[in-house]
DNA sequence: AGCCGGAAGTGAACCGGTAAAGTAGTAGTT
DNA sequence: AACTACTACTTTACCGGTTCACTTCCGGCT
């Protein structure tokens, strides 16, 4: 009966194993010095005993972190309703536990935030590297983080990171077919909703949205830079369909954007897609439970997550540092999107 | 130059502002024992070495860690949607920081494997507590984690955490309201449609909606167990509203559900709230984007997941271990309840 | 018999901090 | 002057593993 089983360390395993502790360490990170014998029998005696390596003591001494930090600067009660973070997360634990490496997630307020708890974390030795999101033109990030050498991998168009090696989608290729079917449909007059002015990949977006329309001879094109909460998604639709020649069909930069503007044009008794026509991004469950259902640019965010742990993997064992395009997002057509009325 | 900064310690530090790593250590960890005079010079120094305390080291000897542990058991693709996690996530990060503390996150497929991380975080003292969701009847967890003495906080009614610390909700009494309020309005067959059977919280609700009909003495009620995903939430919403003396107020389990019960009904030719009416439950933005708004029973999950993380570092300081009761969830009519057809 | 080589295992020195006991030095008390 | 009480440190022993140089032992070869 052991009555308080205070803490069992390596030593307790050791003695009762009756070899050194050096033999056990062998024997669990089966490093070879030790014969199969042994090697059982000290397995036997740790899961008898309860033993685990204490993980603490363990990098210490081996200098290597089996966790991967992740900062997410955006909003809370935004960040809850898009379905994309939850999703790139979970495909990156998918990755993260084939290796039993755990994943520190932080959510920050602003940039300078975000550095500061890099700095704290791979300074301390928390995290053996880092995924880094939401690339912001100047990104103040990439001269703090390459300073450090924090050991990272970006998501994010490879000329936004700053020579951190990145995992990325195509959006301007992916803006140009969006554009291309819509004006295929017989849309002249196509509206973008998308996010924030300075985020990177809006910036893509953007100019894509450009030379897509401007490629097709179509004039009058309206972009809307703003938030990615639905509520702002609902205001720039709102607003999009109030002016006089308005548009037919609208881009949207995320799935809870597009959804809002589904309700925008509902209450204001436009038809879906009759009278306007929505194309949503990144392509949720949640499109598939509007009515009717909306029509996306459609990728597979979970795999995404576990390409860039992956890739993190590459980056902190030195074995690859290359960024790494992953598929184009595809359109998916839906109800949301069809011809205009005549 | 420091050409190779290889990696610079509190020795390094110590050295250079000439005193002892005792004194280094006192001054970081703000005790006592060293002056005002150089306890700065100290802070200079490592400022200007660049160095902050090796966490892992400290966590050894100091035998803490400021680590907690979060295992999520769902279906990937389901946690992406569902907003409650982001946002219960992010009131437990927003107390965590307050002590710098971090989440270390794992979303598991089944409860064995939520057991095996746990017991292998603990055990090699990874983490400080962990925070436990989603309890079932006789949850394997409870058992499993009590033998290892893991401090942990449980989330859900102290009838189903098993002696865990818990921090919940009245969901009785919530739903025992939804009910009466749309019995106010008139309907006299209301259906819910509800999580997994096995859930706990589930079968709270579920014998809460049983109780508060048959006190109104509305008999023909029926209530739906499924998944949380929306696309379950569509089936069972599609089934209720099929049957000959289809309900005319259906209330939800979750925001998904509902938002897909909507599309539903839209998509039968029925009108919310004429022909049905719908109550969600948690009451993301979620309820604001759809037209018409959805009702919701709504309560702050933000402020949920602080309370927990600050019950969790009451067990974890042994200051305090009694379950806590936040607020009630409250009706928060919008636009899909209303009086039924006549 | 003597030598070599490899497998199996030992022991001690780390890893980078914390904690607790010990040591000056200084001021106040009687 | 001797004793006490503090403050401001220093010293030293850990924390619980990993690593690496070094010993043993054993079989095979010449």
């Amino acid at each position: 009966m052991n009555q308080a089983s205070p803490r069992v360390t390596i030593n307790d395993v050791a003695a009762r194993a009756g070899v050194s502790k050096g033999a056990v360490s062998m024997a669990f990170n089966n490093r070879p010095g030790v014969s199969q014998a042994t090697r059982r029998r000290i397995f036997e005696v740790a899961s008898e005993l309860g033993w685990s390596p204490h993980q603490t003591a363990r990098s210490l001494s081996s200098r290597r972190v089996d966790i991967v930090g992740l900062a997410i600067c955006r909003p809370a009660r935004l960040l809850g309703l898009e379905p994309f973070y939850m999703e790139f997360i979970s495909g990156i634990e998918s990755v993260l536990a084939e290796r039993s490496c755990s994943l520190l997630l932080r959510l920050v307020r602003d940039l300078r935030e975000e550095i500061t708890l890099y700095e704290g974390w791979w300074r301390g030795k928390m995290i053996g590297g880092a995924i880094l999101v939401d690339f912001h033109d100047d990104d103040p990030r990439v001269p703090a983080l390459r300073a450090i050498r924090l050991p990272a991998v970006a998501v994010g168009h490879p000329s936004l990171t700053g020579g951190f090696p990145s995992v990325w989608t195509d959006d301007a290729t992916a803006v140009a077919e969006a554009v291309r079917y819509l004006a295929a449909l017989g849309h002249r007059r196509i509206a973008r909703v998308g996010g924030p002015a300075g985020l990177g990949h809006s910036g893509i977006r953007r100019a894509a949205f450009e030379a897509a329309m401007a490629e097709l001879g179509l004039g009058g094109r309206r972009q809307v830079a703003t938030g990615f909460a639905g509520e702002e998604g609902a205001r720039a639709t709102h607003g999009l369909l109030l002016t006089p020649d308005r548009p037919t069909a609208i881009v949207y930069d995320n799935d809870i954007m597009a959804v809002a503007g589904a309700a925008v044009a509902a209450e204001m008794g436009l038809t879906v897609p009759d009278d306007v026509s929505l194309l949503a991004w990144d392509d949720s469950q949640l499109c598939r439970l509007t009515h009717p259902p909306l029509s996306a640019m459609s990728h597979d965010v979970h795999q995404f997550g576990g390409e860039v742990a992956r890739a993190l993997f590459g980056v902190i064992d030195g074995s690859c540092g290359e960024s790494l395009r992953v598929p184009t997002p595809s359109l998916t057509p839906r109800g949301s999107t069809g011809p205009p009325r005549r």
